[in-house]
RNA sequence: GCUCCCGUGGUGAAACGGAUAUCACAGCAGUCUUCGGAACUGCUAUUCCAGGUUCGAAUCCUGGCGGGAGCACCA
């Protein structure tokens, strides 16, 4: 059934017998014409049998004998051998990819518990462009999971107390501002900063209101505090429905706090922190890392003890098998000394915890929006998107102009976070990522509308999807049979960069065949040709879904 | 100063130690009696430097140069 599982067991019997030291592994040759699967097995064992690589490929290739669903086997380059799927087999995976639910999908994190943390934007704060390259990358690989066959749950950690929020009361108290107004809010942020570094008595007053906050003692406090954070929680929300993210679990400053500070303080007395010059600290140093701080002198928890008592809590909610944390770059040296920590005090939870660290977007600076200043925030940036691409889709053959436009907004934008390797950063072009054309996410959209309106177009004439087994298999044919495939590896390597690559490169073998092919031309063939461009449509549609990008079918 | 990450055409990226280093943008030259031109075709142009390991290095190791992040009470 499976031509690639074919391909390793009959290698892998090959290898046994010629005593190759190996599992059978396959790759797919960058270039088509070197086969649809190829080993370099041959290269890599010749010198210890003694043989030169071809003639080791010859031993290889002749102890495999014949291999089901395979037209063509030949030794090329230095040694490589490579497999041709033969039409039937591409017959298959059409079929298979026009009516099963389960194409690209792959068992290899079957019934796993998993959760996935992202985003973590701070109520009172704005929503800011690295929170959207958090969530990005974090609904990837959530999707991924998914795929794999995961159990998944994402969370959402948000910083709801904290000097931040201080510093926002503190502006509201000053403006007078409803807190019911995000814009109001952000405003009242930005002034409180400013007035914490410039001034003392400011200051003074910051500080008194974040102690304020923390122990709820004054009334007026409370009601802006109450009222601020919620009208920034259901803003997120609003972001989130943007963005295509739906979080299972919620989980806040205000209580990773207060448990983070209990287990810290239950591991004094076993030696895992320590006092000193007033605070408690983990020793990182003694294992090659940074000692940080984990509640400073005043009593209050920092970061890496916040993050300590998650750990636990999120385990008492889904207690997970695997849990991954999506964050900036710039944590990276503090998560190892948290994954230390945790490490002394819930070692079976660290061991299940991966950080899943990304870069830091770069906007070229002067050719963003003047609309809002200089501050561009994660949404202000989907606006600006969003009104450029307005125009654009006001022309298209969408019922919902408006609608259109931000879902090629969106799409621009993931597309150009998740094209490349996570944890570079991304030098973010908005010309680039607006023009639409080649390496972008609304290419890939434009592809996958084309393909749907072909389809459509066949029905109404009535041509029939058929698959021909015995159709020579075309590129596109051919690059979508390794769908499932990347998908497995981008899954297992954390890296969606591998599902955004391979589907450009798909659609562009598409766009190349219409191109140069006439589908509905009143032919037999017609009938072939459309359900290639139907398991098209789909493949690029779950292509886009694992990327979290939304597929319009008219733009 | 120490630690970590990075250095690929003019620009932005890809390449799980393997085949002629791939793609997009920009530039230049083309395609349209066509099912959707947000498309397609062609041309120009790339692995920071010096050693080393390997049958084979953009990829691994050492050193240098250049850029970024971090180096205890923010996250």
């Amino acid at each position: 059934m499976d031509a690639a599982q074919s391909i390793r067991d009959a290698l892998s019997r090959a290898f046994q017998t010629l005593g190759i030291p190996e599992e059978a592994t396959l790759e797919h040759p960058g270039e088509l014409e070197n086969g649809d699967y190829a080993t370099g097995a041959a290269l890599r064992h010749a010198k210890q049998t003694g043989m030169k690589p071809r003639e080791l490929a010859e031993k290889i290739v002749a102890e495999a004998g014949k291999i089901g669903g395979i037209s063509k086997v030949e030794i090329a380059g230095a040694g490589f051998i490579n497999f041709y799927l033969a039409p039937e087999t591409f017959a298959a995976v059409l079929e298979e990819a026009r009516s099963s639910d389960t194409w690209g999908a792959n068992e290899n994190e079957k019934g796993k518990k998993t959760i996935v943390e992202y985003t973590d934007p701070n109520p009172f704060k704005e929503f800011h462009i690295g929170h959207l390259v958090t969530n990005t990358i974090g609904e990837s690989i959530s999707r991924l999971f998914v795929y794999a066959g995961a159990d998944v749950k994402r969370a959402n950690y948000q910083g709801d107390v904290g000097r931040h929020v201080a510093r926002a009361i503190w502006g509201l108290i000053q403006s007078g501002e409803s807190p019911e107004d995000v814009k109001a809010l952000g405003r009242a942020y930005a002034a409180g900063a400013k007035a914490d570094i410039d001034g003392s008595v400011a200051k003074a007053e910051i500080t008194a209101i974040n102690r304020e906050v923390y122990d709820r003692s004054d009334e007026k406090i409370n009601d802006l505090y109450d009222r601020g954070r919620k009208t920034s929680l259901d803003h997120f929300e609003m972001l989130y429905a943007i963005l295509g993210t739906k979080f299972d679990f919620y989980f806040f400053e205000s209580e990773a706090g207060p448990f983070g500070k209990e287990v810290v303080l239950a591991h004094i007395k076993d030696g895992v922190f320590k006092e000193s010059d007033g605070a408690t600290v983990y020793e990182g140093e003694k294992k090659g890392l940074h000692t940080r701080v984990f509640l400073n002198s005043e009593g209050l928890p920092t970061y890496e003890a916040k993050e300590l008592g998650l750990s636990k809590m999120k385990y008492e909610k889904f207690p997970y098998d695997q849990s991954f944390i999506v964050t900036g770059n710039e944590i990276i040296e503090y998560f190892k000394v948290l994954l230390a920590a945790m490490n002394d005090v819930f070692p079976d939870l660290a061991k299940k915890t991966t950080h899943v660290p990304h870069g830091m977007m770069r906007l070229e600076v002067g050719k963003m929006s003047s609309r809002t200043g200089n501050v561009i925030t994660g949404e202000s940036l989907i606006a600006d998107l969003s009104e450029a691409a307005r125009e654009r889709a006001k022309e298209s053959r969408a019922e919902d102009a408006d609608r259109l436009a931000e879902q090629i907004a969106v799409a621009a934008v993931k597309y150009q976070i998740l094209r490349q390797a996570t944890g570079k950063d991304i030098i973010f072009n908005r010309e680039q990522a607006l023009s639409l054309e080649g390496d972008s996410g609304p290419y890939i959209q434009y592809a996958h509308a084309r393909a749907q309106a072909i389809v459509e177009k066949a029905r109404e004439q009535k041509v029939e999807a058929n698959v021909n087994p015995a159709a020579e298999p075309s590129e596109v044919a051919r690059l979508l049979a390794r769908f499932p495939d990347i998908v497995e590896r981008a899954a297992k390597n954390l890296e969606p960069q591998l599902v955004a690559n391979y589907l450009v490169a798909f659609a562009s073998a598409f766009n190349r065949w219409y191109a140069n092919e006439h589908i509905l031309d009143g032919t037999p063939a017609a009938s072939h040709k459309v359900a290639l461009a139907d398991a098209t449509r789909i493949t690029l549609k779950k292509g886009l879904w694992l990327l979290g990008i939304e597929a319009p079918e008219r733009m």
